[in-house]
DNA sequence: CACAATACGGACCGACGGTCCACATCGGCA
DNA sequence: TGCCGATGTGGACCGTCGGTCCGTATTGTG
């Protein structure tokens, strides 16, 4: 090989690798998932996984990986309103619904990290650029109170949290969606109307 | 013996073992303390332990459980303002001031269960009282956006979120009480003050 | 004191994440 | 093409964990 380049048995391996875990996760929810499970299935030893990919955390990352660069592509050189160029307001919803949805979809592998890694959520490197990015666009529309608005929003997009609203009690995706916009503009608003409603049948 | 009872070793030994692990706990953190260190340092055998607790889930709620007691004792028949009988704001603060203190005092324990039972902090028996208690002083203030002020405010108390807030940003556990504080009257304030400046450092 | 009920403790179990190394495969080069 | 060092492989193996089991010891009641 002309680098220090994957071997080509070694690259089919890993996306051999990627594949079962992914399917499985899935499948049949990440804990449940034993790293011998992965490597029956990718039809692999298990040491191979090691190899590649260090440890059962790092695998979770990298299945995680793909999915979240190609939404970091849309956010940076995408079209408006989610890419650079469109109005603040419009941008920082787009945004918005990215995140709620990115985050509702890859629930488990996400809290699957949160799990492994104590403040992953805050701490990971990849997630600190969706936060500052977030950050970033409060501050375009609320120069105000940007600090406590992310944390606030932040918090409310977390991956235990959005799992708890919806499926255990039992709220509608679409709430929290609204929730999450009408808690963005806030700071724009009188009280009373800001927070109201978001959901009626939370926490009794 | 008379009834049911327990035993007189039997009684012996669970303090023992919910002494021990106290200590042990609170030493070495939770997550590193194995059920044979528990039964070593209370000098029992590992199967005594399961025989009292059942698994270890149980016995780190039954080493919260008698803090928890004391706490609600205070809450139900204690004086004014955090018992019953004095002025609904009042007690609306105190409340807090207590949930904020026993959360963070034991966020330890509370974190290590909240990692072994899926969504502890929300629906376990015990929290749902704390949570109950909340939403109704809350409504006593805020009839308006009782649900979802406690939501928020029940979101901000969550142990992991403390921790991480003041153990790895290094804010001020002050800090938090007065955001708290602020954020529980928000409904009556206008905007841009209710919420500004819980913490300037926070998430960037 | 006798003896049934209760409790004890540590050997044992299965499963897990992770390591190790004898062996197989790859691919640049002559 | 065939050689051979670099790279990759797989599954036996390891230490540890939570949890179980059961022969033995303790308790307290009639």
């Amino acid at each position: 090989m002309v680098t220090g380049s994957e071997r080509a048995d070694a690259a089919r391996n890993r996306a051999a690798i990627l594949a079962a875990a992914a399917e499985l996760f899935d499948r049949d929810g990440v804990e449940q998932v034993s790293m011998n499970d992965i490597a029956r299935a990718a039809g692999v030893g298990k040491g191979t996984i090691f190899r590649r990919f260090g440890d059962r955390t790092a695998l979770i990352e990298a299945v995680l990986l793909p999915r979240s660069v190609a939404m970091r592509r849309l956010v940076d050189h995408g079209p408006p309103p989610l890419g650079p160029g469109g109005e603040a307001a419009d941008a920082l919803h787009a945004y918005l619904d990215l995140l709620l949805d990115f985050v509702w979809e890859n629930r488990a592998l996400i809290r699957a990290l949160e799990h492994r890694v104590p403040h992953a959520y805050y701490a990971h490197s990849s997630s600190r650029y969706w936060l500052t990015e977030l950050a970033r666009r409060l501050a375009a529309t609320h120069p105000q109170d940007t600090d406590y608005l992310t944390y606030i929003l932040s918090t409310a997009l977390r991956a235990d949290v959005l799992d708890y609203l919806i499926s255990v009690r039992g709220m509608d995706p679409e709430q929290v969606r609204a929730g999450l916009h009408r808690l963005a503009v806030s700071a724009t608003r009188g009280p009373g109307t800001p927070l109201a409603d978001v959901d009626r049948r939370s926490v009794s």
